[in-house]
DNA sequence: GTCTGTAGATTGAACGTTCATTTGATGGTC
DNA sequence: GACCATCAAATGAACGTTCAATCTACAGAC
């Protein structure tokens, strides 16, 4: 595969995530797929197995987006975690905001039955995300400045929070104030902190 | 529309509900549909102008559930808001655990094209839903139990760290038990009430 | 520098299937 | 016999996928 060909692939997802932002999974068809990407339907195919297959590389493309991006240049001072908290959690808003398409699809993804399959083909090959928002919580917990319960909890405070925050910001319930993110960020930081004695 | 056709109505959301969870909108036909209710294809068409009608009643249906489960039977003192905002919470993650298809279908439908529709429907005839979680959140403010700030943002805990705990249990990473749910809810409030000075 | 062979990339028409919806007939009820 | 409910076959459009043909790039021969 030469430089050519990673181009194709990155104007398929491009021109995926485009369309199935409005029309949904199956409300795509490949032949707008190829017609978007300015290729033709055979092409697709060259790249990619089936349209099931494209889905699936799609949002590991996405994925692997979002994380390098919420976790690149963390310099991780042990006395800093709440302050590198904030810049996390603030990078999973952002993140998502500046590229709704992605988040869309990605909520799409998560709430599809490709979601099932995706947990399954993971644990069949376990490890593969080091730098998770897992073990980020994990290591607040180590350093005793997190709530001492389970990475599922405080995660579903995280995520949970961050997603429904964004989307109302996508849907225009909110508008995009720095003052509501940091008011919001105070929130999230509020409820799963270490309580100090 | 006599006894026997709400009857049909119930079936084919059920039918629809069970079909949905699993396979996704499109992959969904209306002949499965049908099967599954013991109905012939026509009789949908009878009580449906489409597949795309049947939808979005389906979510006023599920979405109408809800609202009355959460808030039946809430006696609500002026004293007693952080409990009755705890039974709320609860109510939130029993009904959508105890009815998983129901959640299942309603977090496709947030995630969807369907969930736009929706949002302009409600546009057009606003101040519909009386008893939501929103006026629910208002009414905190108000009693002066939860922070001063907008609903919208209260909502974002509220929901979002609920409908990310209901995943969890679905999804199976989470067991369902007291202890956990007693401290998830503590994560809520902690989170949204009024900090006293 | 030109020619040639080859492997990979690209095309889009064609195929077979599936689906939402329509329709006209049939059964039941008052 | 009028009206509503129900049925299942028929319709026609749309879709994912395949494939034989065409194009492109480039390495080696001379």
């Amino acid at each position: 595969m030469n430089v050519q060909s990673t181009d194709k692939r990155e104007a398929i997802f491009q021109s995926t995530l485009v369309l199935l932002q409005d029309n949904g999974f199956h409300g795509t068809p490949m032949s707008q797929i190829a017609q978007q990407a300015k290729i033709s339907v055979g092409t697709i195919y060259h790249y990619f197995e089936s349209k099931e297959a494209l889905i699936m590389e799609l949002f590991s493309y996405c994925k692997a987006k979002l994380m390098g991006y919420l976790f690149e240049e963390t310099t991780l001072t042990e006395d800093q975690y709440e302050q590198e908290f904030r810049v996390v959690w603030k990078r999973f808003v952002l993140f998502n905001t500046d590229y709704p398409s992605y988040f869309r699809f990605m909520n799409q993804f998560y709430s599809s039955p490709f979601h099932e399959m995706e947990r399954l083909r993971k644990l069949q090959q376990p490890g593969e995300d080091t730098t998770s928002i897992q073990s980020f919580l994990a290591r607040g917990i180590e350093l005793n400045q997190l709530r001492d319960t389970s990475i599922q909890i405080l995660n579903c405070a995280f995520t949970g929070m961050a997603v429904s925050y964004v989307k109302s910001i996508i849907f225009g319930k909110v508008s995009m104030e720095q003052q509501q993110l940091d008011e919001m960020i105070d929130l999230v930081w509020k409820s799963i902190k270490k309580e100090k004695v």
